[in-house]
DNA sequence: AGGAACAGGTCCGAAAACGGCGAGCTCCGA
DNA sequence: TCGGAGCTCGCCGTTTTCGGACCTGTTCCT
């Protein structure tokens, strides 16, 4: 069953294009060109002047030129109900910081569907502004992205998360 | 109950030789030898010259050869409503176009009955002139022919349509 | 008369496969 | 003896696959 969306519109960052979708009810979608789980070609409409997607794409400039740290864009991502409960979590995440696939789990309130997280996460409709970079695996592996690793590392980087917290956090233990 | 005609005949053909069986009316009959179905001896006298033999003849000819890709003598198989509505369907065909069994089902208005067109057309008395060779699975699979699988193929070639149509409508699901 | 067998196709539920994990273990080298 | 790199195995929601059940007209076999 494929959602379909309002409208559609592609903006430009350090990492390459985005595509963007919305529905009536927020911003639905932002997928990097051929990233994992890549929707394809979308029906809607393009129109980059859609409430949503102008004020999407006003605050991911914003974020890549260092100028915002957190988004307040409405956002109305299509999934599961436990997806939505992880989507949920990772937007709780601030800037910078850094949570492992089990800590999510925990928050959710399901502490052994670690490994379900890291599916969830992985399916993730909405790169960057949903910060599903955020999360590492306990030992402070990058493990995986969708986008590509490279591109998670530069976001991370980006935020000044650093890989110090990282190594903190597995040395703290 | 044994229908009987007024004339048979011979033909060959590049997938072996055909009987030919015709009434007053039109042509009623073309099997291959030892097909599925096949009436057994016939008692009509033995006749080449019979009208609509002789046409039928004269027109697998031109189609063997490349010459011809539709059949204009009269035609009068012998079934029941229902087999005639889907024989008649099957005329409808274009040659180098195929047809799901199910997709017969709707255009006689008997969607659900995909599996009894299965039937009908096996029952199909008059072979390769009306055109039960390009009727295959939802998928793209053969199933079945009741002059055997092979022939079935070569018609297809013949006509062009190729598995490439199959092929198209399998991977584009 | 009654029932099974067909040149199919759709639907639904069960079962298995598949991951952006993580804990526990072995094994090997300082 | 301690630390760390690998391996194995259990965890869990989602997706995919697979196997029946049902539908339908006709013929063939009891």
């Amino acid at each position: 069953m494929k959602t379909s969306f309002a409208a559609q519109s592609r903006v430009h960052t350090p990492l390459g294009p985005l595509t963007l979708a919305a529905t009536q009810e927020g911003l639905a979608g932002a997928w990097f060109d051929g990233q994992a789980h890549h929707p394809g070609v979308l029906e809607a409409p393009v129109d980059g002047e859609q409430r949503w997607l102008a004020q999407a794409a006003q605050e991911l400039d914003d974020y890549f030129a260092g100028r915002r740290r957190s988004f307040s864009v409405p956002l109305d991502p299509q999934g599961t109900a436990f997806q939505a409960s992880v989507w949920l979590a990772l937007r709780r995440i601030a800037c910078g910081q850094l949570h492992s696939y089990g800590a999510i789990a925990e928050e959710i309130g399901r502490p052994a569907a670690a490994r379900a997280v890291g599916a969830a996460v992985g399916r993730n409709p909405i790169s960057v502004i949903v910060p599903c970079h955020r999360v590492v695996g306990r030992d402070g592996s990058l493990t995986g992205y969708a986008g590509g690793l490279p591109r998670k590392e530069a976001l991370l980087k980006l935020e000044g998360a650093s890989l110090e917290s990282v190594l903190k956090s597995t040395s703290a233990t």
